[in-house]
DNA sequence: CATGAATGAGGGTTCATTCAT
DNA sequence: CATGAATGAACCCTCATTCAT
């Protein structure tokens, strides 16, 4: 073996390893987020959770600030890597919009971890890294175009659109969320787009591909380790 | 001056000073609370805007959240208390919702404390005192029996409306929002209601009774003095 | 009637007022203290048991210590006189060194406040104002010259009795001290200074005049609030 | 040099810091113990003391009372493993008892630090770690068996003895208690105990084995900066 | 890079004490 | 004298961050 090739093959082994180590520790970050708020003592929970010594911890990220940005972007983009192939098959704008919404619903849903996660981490999260956002401002623009939707400043549809969906999943933390809230919730928001209430309750009944959420992902990992291992107790809002 | 007439004063004159202190510290919350966040470190600015000992603190609050809570608490039963004689005059469900929307978002709008300590406290706010909630349950119910509005869970229907509010509210913050925002917001949350959007259109334009804020209320005198006294830099979300 | 009697009534009726606060605090601190031990918030509790206000308590007591030092003084005289006129019928120094640790030990087991108060104040109590510092150096040395003892330095023959009467009365607190213990413990502190065991079993089994608590002292007073009232849980040593 | 080693180095390392940091505390715990007693307010004075940073104090010990149990714990355990092999040697009870009480007082007596720990820290290191504890009960039933000792109930034997002794060791503290004090009060404690006073001074009087308190032992370090260092003012009882 | 002991600034909280009424 | 709100010094404790190994 060469050198060049063991030296390639040492870097490139400590490079897996130190991009492990980095997922561990959003992983668990998001698993402390989402059970003791955006409060306190961040760190020192994240290490313990990830089992990574609390000097190690700056070898990765500066502060808790850039610990938190690099969370919620990752974050949203796994979520807009899963939802947008589906979204790219569609051409109506409303549809396209129903879909996103639905699927981004009924994702979370099932998905405890990131419920509680963007119940506590609230507006933040909104204000910095929302996903929705890729699809939205285009969407929404086209179907006005298309006359499909009443003429509204695209800033406050959005406010609209993702507030509510902010509080819905607020909602879901209790589990008292109805499985079929993604539909009437779509429902509300395509009628306050202005779709007509018939046209709005077909779209909503489109069927819809099931998204998997990828083994390796940052949320599957994240939710595997939630339902077991909760060392701590999760807050209340 | 007879013992009891000595006593009976000096007991009203504590508790005259009393209730200034305990008045003041709620102030100077709302405006820490509106300039810094929601951070834990609330007490020590407190006490400095409100300009009072540490120690005096504990003799009003036992804790940060129990700060939080009388604050939150305080804020709605005002709100409530503004808008309610407006809201009473209405018979139509539609129109008192829509009214009381309007009357909020406005009131907010011309409130600058107000807007930045609702966008700070975020969903805190929103799930433990939310002063639309004594209203809109109601005022939906009797809607939908009256068919007025599409059968929806009314839990879910106060997701979305108070979820819109907030994420309007926050927006109000930078200053970009448009003057007829409560109209075109509430507009689009009567559609999503299912109010026919003719009707919506015609539910925003009522002419609003302006409310004036009493003068010694939480809400005016916290308004004044985060105009002139700002002595905090204002953090941005 | 005169302006004089009028003035020496009003004063009177004050001294006696101020008198029956003072002995309030006092039963109160008796109580604090066996609860909550030497410890911390004196005062705070001390007042709060006694319902009096905070700022009325430097009417009576300097400081902290002050108020240590007046009880220590008024419990130790007390006992003293209790005790005394029983101690001065009797001639034989061992028969009133016996006697006097028997009543002691004796009124201690039946009143918990008492032994609580004594355990947790330990040697700060001994060293300050032992009941028993005033009987006893002068019987040992009288037994001592009449050759009933054997000639040991009295301060250590002082520092047995009282340091076994302490550690007994601090065994006394859980409760499983037998009823017969002060005859135990005085047999062996007898046969400790000298007295011949068959002697010393003699001495301690002479019939023991049972001391009334007078209703006004201190001591009783302090009991009847102690087994009512006890708003405090008791720290366990 | 390989990283198994190079981790074990580490972590040996760490480890032997650790505890020199622990035991560096826990001598200046004594040190500020004996000097200030057991007021609340210890950490400071530790902490200061060994020249450690406030916040590195909780890295040992969680609270105020985690720090005296440790100590008192060393404490006691050092004693035992003084005293044990040099009571093992004897045989007769009453000689292992006195002994063991003639050892302990001169040991105290040589050590100012211990005895003022002792006497500030009084009952509430006799009830948690009395060293004697751990050779009298078995000590006493023994002799009682043989007949050497009155059968008196082994509770209250315990608390004569532990009680007398920590009397005369308060009694230390202002060094007026003469050189041969240990052997009148084991004297006076075997006479209690039921032995003959013969018999009693014999076995006060057997030659005593000199206890070496080694130099690296927590006694012997606390004693050491104890005499040198003395920043604060000794407290008087 | 990993480790974990050490740090110290910063916050929370208590409580003896004062003082205007 | 009684009251109790106000005070502030002093304490407790946490936790992000550093650094020698």
């Amino acid at each position: 073996m060469s050198t060049v090739t063991a030296v390639d093959h040492r870097s490139r082994v400590a490079a897996e390893r130190r991009e492990r180590t980095r997922k561990r520790l959003l992983e668990s970050a998001m698993i402390v987020y989402a059970q003791k708020g955006m409060t306190s003592s961040v760190i020192q929970d994240v290490v313990a959770e990830a089992d990574v010594s609390q000097g190690s911890f700056y070898n990765y990220f500066k502060t808790n600030e850039a610990l938190f940005v690099a969370l919620a972007t990752e974050f949203s983009n796994e979520i807009v890597r899963m939802i947008e192939p589906v979204i790219n098959e569609i051409d109506h704008p409303a549809l396209k919009i129903a879909t996103a919404i639905r699927s981004y619903l009924h994702m979370m849903r099932s998905c405890p971890v990131a419920t509680q996660f963007i119940a506590k981490a609230g507006l933040r999260l909104m204000s910095r890294a929302n996903s929705l956002e890729v699809f939205l401002p285009r969407d929404l623009k086209a179907g006005q175009q298309q006359g499909l939707f009443t003429p509204i400043p695209v800033r406050l549809a959005i406010q609209m659109i993702s507030g509510t969906g902010l509080m819905v999943i607020g909602g879901m933390v209790t589990g008292e969320t109805p499985e079929d809230a993604p539909e009437q919730v779509t429902d509300m928001i395509l009628r306050a787009l202005g779709v007509p209430p018939g046209d709005a309750g077909r779209f909503v009944e489109y069927p819809l591909v099931h998204i998997m959420i990828p083994e390796d992902s940052l949320l599957a990992r994240a939710q595997a380790r939630f339902q077991t291992g909760c060392t701590l107790a999760t807050n209340v809002v």
